[in-house]
DNA sequence: ACTGTTTGGTCAACTGAATTGACTAGAGCT
DNA sequence: AGCTCTAGTCAATTCAGTTGACCAAACAGT
């Protein structure tokens, strides 16, 4: 169920520009779709969509869950909640603060460090893919780009990412 | 480039390549967000994230609940309880389809064409400022390269735009 | 026509990821 | 000692989406 479209929908699109964000919208669903297609037939069907954004801070090792719920840009509570299912999956775990007794780091374990591994590499598969069609150079632009109209709107720094629409 | 003001934020990016994905990610929400809070200040408070991706079909005037839940890619119950929020808040109506008496016709109301003016108007806003950073012709290459690598996997058609993670 | 099957839509109940609100324990300040 | 702020949790709630049961109109194929 829930089938992605195809060529019966987005009739739309051939008449006028097509909005940057409803592109960035398709591409990153696309890349998400096909990069959790892709885990789940290495083995990895466990894994919810939004896990993907909790890899990364936990491997800095000194986030805590309060860290990554304003980077998330959401409360403590559900990304406590988030933590709390990976952490029952097993690709973290939360260890203590030795400065300070009331947050806990979080940490990848290293099955957590596996899945992130996986990751990576799919994305240089998705983003090779995306080079045969654009060609390296165009592709490399696009990412700078990207990336540089994102630091000038957010001081230098990149924005959050949050979920839903 | 990169000044690091970001200490607290997201302190990768200057280490590796950003991934596409979360480049786009980033992107897309950036541009939902100023979208909506520009929506408000000219008065339009009680638009939800969802209601753009209801509208083009709307101005299409032959498309259907049901059209519209294939192209979101999710049920039609779902795009049904969408559909309604935005008739009681007078954005669209549903008129009867004359060739089949199970169906109707999505179309806008005057208030949903004023609102749908507006968006657009507020995307020129962002996409210039955007062409601000990039200059005009990088910010038309990034449009297109996305379409074009986007339109390559999907046959020629662009894909759905599903929400969540 | 007479069936049987598919399609567009709705009603109702449920799920799950997020929210708000109330709380505890540790830190930090004066 | 206080008084306040911060990190995290527990519990109840909201809300957007789901599944499942259903109906009426449309569309077969005899």
């Amino acid at each position: 169920m829930t089938r992605s479209v195809s060529k019966s929908a987005t009739s739309y699109g051939d008449r006028q520009e097509v909005p940057i964000a409803r592109l960035c919208a398709m591409a990153y669903r696309s890349l998400i779709d096909e990069l959790h297609e892709r885990l789940a037939a290495r083995g990895y069907k466990d894994v919810k969509r939004s896990y993907g954004f909790v890899l990364l801070p936990a491997r800095e090792k000194t986030k805590t869950v309060n860290d990554l719920a304003l980077e998330m840009g959401f409360t403590k509570q559900a990304a406590s909640k988030l933590v709390e299912s990976m952490r029952e999956s097993g690709y973290v775990k939360l260890v203590p603060n030795p400065a300070d007794a009331r947050s806990k780091f979080l940490r990848l374990t290293p099955k957590g460090e596996r899945l992130l591994g996986h990751v990576e590499s799919i994305y240089r598969e998705l983003e090779s893919e995306w080079a045969d069609v654009l060609g390296v150079k165009r592709m490399e632009s696009l990412r700078g780009d990207l990336e540089r109209v994102l630091r000038a709107r957010g001081e230098g720094a990149l924005p959050g990412i949050r979920p839903a629409w």
